[in-house]
RNA sequence: GGGCGGUUAGCUCAGUGGUAGAGCAUCGGCCUUACACGCCGGCUGUCGCAGGUUCGAGCCCUGCACCGCCCACCA
């Protein structure tokens, strides 16, 4: 045994991972049963940003129940993942290197992006980026994660994250786009998956289509325009109120609710565009809305998803004239689709549209507007709510386009099923499942008009006329993947047959980041590439993940486990909350005042922040909050130093025959139990708080009064001796799962082995070989020391005797104190520095305590 | 507009039917042979508001307010 004569948390950080690295500590056994592994589905943190104080927070939570389950004996299967796949990643390659992907470009192997030596870091070209290929592209963006992956590994390891890092997977990584292409086939060959030319929608500035799941509403300033549509009949006309004046060219349709008395009359009348002069039917369809505007509204092709449902539903033509960029397309009006009572007038009102943004346009047409007079009044100023793109900064539009859907609609029942058969902590969490699932309104999009990503595994011929045949697409086998469609070549053709007639080409998107992440299961226990680890690991035990992401990654990954194999991919999932500022908004990556992870962790001490962490309950929003980790910090201490009082006396030790002992004992054994249960239920906040409550009493009254008793060598010593080595043993192993770190520190002191693969405590160990003993007299008695010694420190305070004084004790205690009284009167005596007594009594109601200082001379 | 969660001491939070709690902060005291990065003690509350159920409500029911979040077809 060697104790530090100054034991102290400087240093055990690095310490400690280098051991546990060098050991093994936490690696995954694959060769035992399915029963004996407890696996973890981890989320791949976002490689392109930072860590933040929100992920050490969640983090910390997942590795606290790894913890648990491997000391309860458990295999467990702890894999880190790096999601570097996707559009933050590509915009940081595209910055860092001065890169550009042209997926049209062949592969250059030898591409080499300009590097300053100077600087020591990539040139910035300056003025164009260098365009290059989609292979050449992503491996710049492997290199780049690659350096974000160690630091963040760095980062994890530092906290304590006790991740087998030899199970590390990439979004981008070989493995992840085999899976990824492999479950699109498979979906494909099931009639899951299919392609579709449809409305969608659409941001103009990334120039790609995104997913119900990426949408998010903002508010934005807006104007209500009431536009006169004369009748086609010439007598008459009809007001309606629109934010998008300039969609008129688009419109198709006016609508109105079919019970709507105002408007019955028009219903199958035409109207006539104004400045463009179309004739466009007015039609009645229960989602127009009476109440709002004038009850009468336009229908363009397509100003928002409602006119999407019009459109369809209504069987109406379509007149698309938002082109992919956001800008107003060419076209010649009278042609066939664009017919127009005065062509030439709609013509030219269109040119000085034509070409310019939708909001450009808008100004333009209210000037038009108001030269014929179709403009009523003045625009009026409202504020509304748009749909952007998350990641968008401008409103989404609706452009008809090619892509690839996964069927989810038909499977909206099943998915709610499957999700009530998730066990959720906090229950409370499904109902966010729920919610979105019914409020699903289409198939899932899959497909991104990006480059860093995972593509499609698919080619289409070329016919003889050049065009394109999307009807037979051309798939290569499940063994060849991963493949790359824009340099690998189908079965039977030639490279040199790429994009000519007669050939073919390569499916040019990628797949949404959501289509890779939502197979993280299935890419980290080796679906279809190790049917043995497979067996062992899935389905899963447990998703952890923060709240927000319900929708996209956890709704996403049951529909996948579902299409793929029938059941759900985990049996639980823990759901985190967010780590607040102090004024109660979400930390967030653009405000200023977050802290870096690595700062706090050296600040600190990994130990201490992970107690801050293990106070926030599970789905719980947590202040962010110093306070807690230095409150933290201040328990790792008092346990080392704790641990090196009681391992100052290990000998004698003989059996626990004292009643202060075993009171002890048997109030450790509870919270054993106590423990077990909250960790169980994942419900790392209350162990933690029950288990630092019983230290510190075990320090603050516990120790103290033995302390005296334990210096001799009799059997009363060897009592304390035993209960309390036993003791410390039990606190650090239920402590370890928290503070890993200080916890291995003294179990390394005295105790062969990490504590981190010792086997979690159990009540019946705490308390063997005090069967006899009465558990109730031994609580009574345990409670009577603890109240008698709290009057006689209140009574020492009030007095201002400090300890150092010694006193004479008067004492009344309640009635049938006797015998708890005698049991414990030795320990309470010494251990409060009471050299006599004066008199005791057991007649009082309540318990009464004076004392007397007790000089030298008296 | 629909849904979920929250509202308890100055702060951060426990507390699901039986006398309102912890830590921090604050104030006072103490070198006591593990720890002054320590120890002991004191002060601190219309448990968001209004009704209801109950012998008894911070806790259960109803309504409302405020905070946060999720969702929504937002012309």
């Amino acid at each position: 045994m060697s104790i530090p004569e100054k034991p102290a948390l400087e240093g055990l950080e690095d310490k400690w991972k280098a051991r546990w690295d060098a050991d093994g500590t936490y690696r995954f056994d694959r060769t035992v049963p399915r029963a004996r592994v407890y696996s973890i589905d981890t989320p791949p943190p976002t490689v392109s940003g930072s860590l933040h104080v929100g992920h050490v927070f969640s983090f910390t939570h997942t590795d606290i129940v790894a913890r648990y389950q491997r000391m309860r004996g458990k295999v467990v299967f702890y894999p880190m993942g790096w999601d570097d796949n996707g559009l933050p990643t590509e915009r940081r390659v595209q910055n860092y290197y001065g890169v550009r992907c042209d997926p049209s470009l062949p592969y250059d192997a030898s591409f080499e992006p300009p590097f300053d030596s100077g600087q020591g870091r990539p040139a910035k070209s300056g003025a164009q980026p260098i365009s290059v290929s989609r292979p050449n592209f992503v491996e710049l963006c492997v290199r780049l994660t690659g350096q974000d992956e160690q630091a963040f590994e760095h980062l994890w390891r530092y906290l304590g994250l006790s991740v087998d890092w030899s199970l590390t997977y990439a979004t981008i990584g070989p493995d992840a786009r085999r899976v990824s292409q492999a479950a699109f086939l498979d979906a494909l060959a099931h009639g899951q998956a299919y392609q579709l030319e449809a409305p969608t929608l659409w941001d103009i500035d990334f120039r790609t289509a995104v997913a119900q799941a990426e949408l998010e509403d903002r508010e934005m300033p807006g104007a209500y325009h009431r536009i006169r549509f004369a009748y086609a009949s010439g007598d008459g006309a009809v007001e309606i109120d629109t934010t998008r004046p300039e969609l008129i060219p688009a419109c198709v349709a006016l609508v109105a609710h079919p019970d709507d008395e105002r408007y019955q009359p028009l219903f199958g009348r035409e109207v006539i565009t104004p400045l463009f002069g179309v004739p466009v039917p007015v039609r009645p369809h229960p989602l127009a809305d009476p109440e709002k505007g004038t009850g009468i509204a336009m229908i363009c092709t397509f100003g928002d998803v409602t006119d999407v449902v019009w459109w369809r539903e209504l069987g109406l033509p379509v007149r698309a004239i938002i082109q992919a960029n956001g800008t107003l397309r060419p076209l010649t009006w009278g042609s066939t689709g664009w017919e127009s009572r005065d062509a030439t007038s709609a013509q030219q009102h269109y040119d000085s549209m034509a070409g310019l943004s939708a909001s450009k346009a808008r100004t333009r047409i209210v000037e038009l507007l108001r030269e014929t007079g179709d403009l009523i009044g003045e625009p009026r100023p409202i504020t509304h709510h748009v749909k952007f793109f998350e990641k968008g900064d401008r409103p989404l539009e609706i452009v008809t386009s090619r892509q690839w859907f996964i069927k989810t609609m038909e499977l909206r029942e099943t998915l709610l099923e499957r999700g009530r058969a998730l066990h959720w902590v906090p229950s409370h969490m499904l109902a966010r499942y729920e919610n979105w699932v019914n409020g699903l309104n289409g198939d899932w999009c899959v497909s991104r008009q990006r480059f860093f990503g995972v593509p499609f595994p698919v080619w289409y011929r070329v016919r003889p006329d050049g065009t394109t045949d999307y009807d037979a697409p051309l798939l290569p086998t499940e063994a060849q993947l991963p493949i790359d469609p824009s340099t690998d070549v189908p079965d039977g053709f030639r490279a040199d047959q790429r994009g000519v007639p007669g050939g073919f080409v390569g499916d040019p998107d990628v797949m949404d980041t959501w289509a890779t992440s939502s197979l993280t299961p299935f890419i980290v226990c080796g679906w279809r590439r190790d049917p043995d680890l497979f067996a062992r690991t899935f389905p899963m035990d447990l998703r952890p993940q923060a709240h927000d992401i319900i929708r996209t990654w956890l709704f996403s990954t049951v529909l996948r486990s579902h299409l793929l194999e029938n059941q759900l991919p985990w049996a639980n999932t823990a759901i985190s909350g967010w780590v607040l500022d102090p004024d109660r908004k979400k930390m967030s990556k653009s405000k200023g005042n977050v802290v870096t992870p690595m700062g706090l962790l050296e600040e600190h001490g990994s130990d201490a922040v992970r107690y801050w962490a293990a106070r926030g309950g599970p789905g719980v929003d947590t202040a962010f909050d110093a306070g807690q980790m230095k409150i933290g910090r201040r328990l790792a201490i008092k346990l080392l130093n704790a641990s090196k009082f009681v391992l100052a006396k290990t000998t004698p030790a003989g059996a626990i025959a004292e009643p202060l002992d075993r009171g002890m004992l048997w109030r450790l054994a509870d919270l054993v139990r106590h423990v077990s249960r909250h960790l169980d239920a994942y419900d790392y906040a209350s162990a933690l708080r029950e288990t630092e409550d019983l230290f510190w009493w075990f320090c603050d009254d516990y120790i103290e009064l033995v302390k005296r008793r334990r210096v001799a060598d009799d059997a009363a010593a060897a009592s304390a001796v035993a209960a309390s080595t036993r003791a410390l043993s039990v606190l650090l192993r239920l402590f370890a799962p928290f503070l890993p770190f200080v916890t291995e520190e003294v179990w390394s002191w005295w105790q062969m082995g990490s504590v981190h693969r010792a086997a979690w405590p159990t009540a019946e160990e705490v308390v063997d070989g005090l069967i006899d003993a009465s558990q109730a007299d031994d609580h009574t008695a345990s409670r009577a020391a603890s109240d008698v010694t709290a009057r006689i420190r209140q009574e020492r305070s009030l007095l201002k005797l400090g300890f150092g004084v010694p006193v004479r004790l008067s004492l009344t205690m309640p009635k049938g104190s006797e015998r708890a009284w005698s049991a414990v009167s030795r320990d309470v005596l010494a251990g409060n520095n009471v050299v006599d007594v004066r008199a005791v009594g057991f007649e009082a109601d309540q318990l009464a305590v004076t004392i007397e200082p007790q000089t030298p001379d008296a």
